[in-house]
DNA sequence: CGACCCCTTGAATTAGATCAAATAAAGTGG
DNA sequence: CCACTTTATTTGATCTAATTCAAGGGGTCG
């Protein structure tokens, strides 16, 4: 199901959408206008091939809008889902040894591509941008490791109650609200059951009945199949088992970054 | 377990050493002194904590000799091992934001430490460091992703194949010898089964039943504990079900490279 | 030689995968 | 807007693999 991407071409109404683009905030002006001479704004439909497994080397860039899944097919016909990237996220591998996976559109998407050969040159030739990279590296490598850990846990409930907290805290300002009164968290999940037993490395039947699970025991009360009320925050911090979360924290952290995106 | 580390103090018969650290490779003289100037040599017993989880965030370094343990404590008392370090890895997190992680000597082990702050501001006057920074973490976020990749397989069986190819493959010099004909791999594993349990999200059972089984399949022959010749690469690169792995070139590829060390 | 540590083996239990089917949403075309 | 098709989710029953609990080797080191 590959299909073509609507190319807008590298030119300067794209400026106007870079300008929002975290990892260019703090780049040298003549950095910046080499970048933007290199980017190729792209938008995917849900479902689409970015990049199939084996070619995944052409290019890099960052997600603009939408959420996609950088997966591993495997040869016994799984398809494990190695990350979510949702806006500011950079794909793809600079300076790339080996690293192949596939990348697909899980909601609509549009992408900010670069030619990766083009911007490793970019890269090492202005500092700025080298840092602005590696930040974006740290970043990821972070992501993953904290995947390791939510792999890690044993119980399908753990997982996906440790999903639903990385998601909470990682990326609020697209999957979080907050309801009336201001103290429960709405988390809206951004892919389907299926994805997610891909992610969780699990079957979607043990997804649903982890989900009911939650629900049975007051932990959570669905709005419809991709929204929840955290019900019982602390309950599923239990659940998770990952000390790292801690539920008073959790929430101010998130009211903080969800009052942020209100203010500017 | 906290034991106090030998210290040798920042000075110049370490600079011998660092002469072998591949992050420094093609650093300008300046940089390269700068940063000799700032590392702390230590050496750990195996079993040691290195870094308590809680206070990861003073040092960065590298592992000049031996392997290090990222771990995680798990609230239920299990502890989870993120990745295993050794000689050219680094550890700590420059610009952190998060990232809590415990490390412990999984062998006696010699570290290259760098108080964080004064890293961090080398790292941003200093472009060619920030890039060998970049390179390095690039290696780590790959090693993280293969990681995933292996967790996310159900069977015990699976990931301990996968465990088996990916240290084969990526650390052939310190673990990896060929037997006299020169077609067969010998793996030694670092860790005890113990860790072997924590690294692959089990228990020392399990892994003991899967190690067995392997013998008994004809795959593996024990030479004792830690060591393992390799019987049927591509029967456990079908265990392992992960298509990266493909037996001819992998060994090509692991002869290239222990064949790189004994040149020079 | 005995104490200790690590690894292996065995039996019972449990969580999740698998197979099969019902129900609920979401589209589609009249 | 409704009947009809398609897709997503839930539920149930069975089977399998792994954890758990318990005990038995096999080294090593004092």
């Amino acid at each position: 199901m590959k299909r073509e991407p609507t190319k807008s071409g590298p030119m300067s109404p794209q400026a106007a959408i870079l300008q929002h683009v975290s990892l260019l905030d703090g780049l040298k002006p003549e950095t910046r206008q080499r970048l933007e001479a290199l980017a190729d704004l792209r938008t995917y439909p849900k479902g689409a091939t970015v990049v199939a497994q084996g070619d995944g080397l052409a290019f890099v860039g960052l997600v603009i809008q939408g959420v996609l899944r950088v997966e591993k097919l495997l040869s016994d016909g799984r398809q494990q889902i190695i990350a979510l990237l949702t806006p500011t996220d950079m794909f793809g591998r600079v300076h790339a040894a080996r690293s192949d996976y596939a990348l697909e559109a899980a909601t609509d998407v549009r992408l900010c591509c670069f030619e990766r050969r083009g911007f490793e040159k970019l890269v090492s030739d202005h500092p700025d941008l080298e840092h602005a990279v590696l930040l974006s590296v740290l970043e990821e490598l972070d992501a993953a490791r904290e995947w390791v850990v939510l792999l890690a846990g044993t119980r399908v409930a753990a997982r996906l109650a440790n999903f639903l907290l990385i998601l909470s805290r990682r990326w609020p300002k697209q999957h979080v609200t907050l309801n009336g009164d201001r103290n429960r968290l709405v988390i809206t999940i951004p892919v389907d059951r299926t994805d997610l037993a891909h992610y969780l490395a699990t079957t979607v039947e043990s997804i649903s009945r982890s989900v009911q699970e939650f629900v049975r025991d007051g932990l959570i009360q669905p709005h419809n199949h991709a929204t929840f009320e955290i019900l019982d925050l602390q309950g599923l911090i239990e659940v998770a088992g990952n000390d790292e979360f801690n539920s008073v924290e959790l929430i101010k952290e998130i009211k903080r970054m969800l009052a942020a995106q209100e203010m500017p």
